[in-house]
DNA sequence: ATGACTGCAAATCGTTTGCAAGATT
DNA sequence: AATCTTGCAAACGATTTGCAGTCAT
């Protein structure tokens, strides 16, 4: 499941920003390292749970809307009226991906084997749209909507 | 504002499925017609109300969600807890587009003019992946997040 | 008439917040 | 001690739903 994510340096990070590197955020930190599913807040919570169970859903939330704020986690919408996380791996590869969802029954597949040249197109484009529009762009989202096996049956 | 929308062409298609095309129903999609926001609900069911005071929001709600279901309008979500709708303009041009989105006040930008190798790419890619993951693929989107210049000041 | 559609109010669901108690430095 | 963090319950905002009345065909 994990990918490769050092935790210590995660950890660094926050108390870097005076931040307090409790049981709880270590809880939340190591559940997202063991899930490859974008779980959403309750699904984390419940993995937790299962662990911690004195932990308590409104930290859940406090930690990922923390962790979000530093970059840590990533927090996507797929139309399902639900937030979903996971670890930023900001590490050297399997950084960031693509996604398919099934707007049926909401499984997600990320994807990451995405040509060189479709790497350098983002760059490139997202320099002339910072430039066209006068922002600064920070990141992008690339999701393709559709319907899986499954559920087509 | 508006776009390149035939309505009387969304309201065949209605009728064509046996959907009653009633004067709360063509308010929302005239409202979406003069719409270049990516209005809310709540302001779609503004705008509908400064004109049609008797309209409820919540027939304004059950309008979008119907013509999302028929592919005539679309819904996204761009963090910020609530949908935002447009109206799928299916013309030949102006059809789809791609955001820049503000992360601090939700200002949106669509840009339509990538260049045809990207158009293409993309129509690559998707029956790349329809191949691979063994989906049907309807729609991507596009989504490029940071800070406009106001909010940088 | 027969359903489909609507408005209103109440319900629901995801998420946030106030506050007193607990943990960390 | 001072401050940050937590858990719980209540509050909140967006969206959905039950139902009785209304409208389109």
């Amino acid at each position: 499941m994990g990918g490769v994510t050092d935790t210590q340096k995660l950890y660094d990070k926050m108390k870097s920003r005076g931040l307090r590197v409790t049981l709880p955020r270590r809880a939340v930190v190591e559940v997202l390292k063991d899930s490859d599913d974008y779980p959403s807040a309750e699904e984390i919570f419940m993995r937790v749970h299962a662990r911690r169970p004195r932990i308590g859903l409104a930290t859940v939330y406090r930690t990922l809307t923390l962790l979000a704020e530093m970059g840590i986690v990533n927090r996507f919408e797929f139309g399902q009226g639900k937030a979903r996380y996971e670890l930023a791996e900001t590490d050297s590869e399997g950084g960031h991906h693509h996604v398919v969802v099934c707007e049926r029954c909401f499984k997600v597949i990320k994807y990451s084997d995405f040509s060189v040249e479709e790497k350098s197109n983002f760059d490139t484009l997202e320099r002339e749209l910072e430039e066209k529009y006068d922002f600064r762009i920070d990141r992008h989202v690339v999701q393709f909507y559709g319907v899986c096996a499954a559920c087509r049956t």
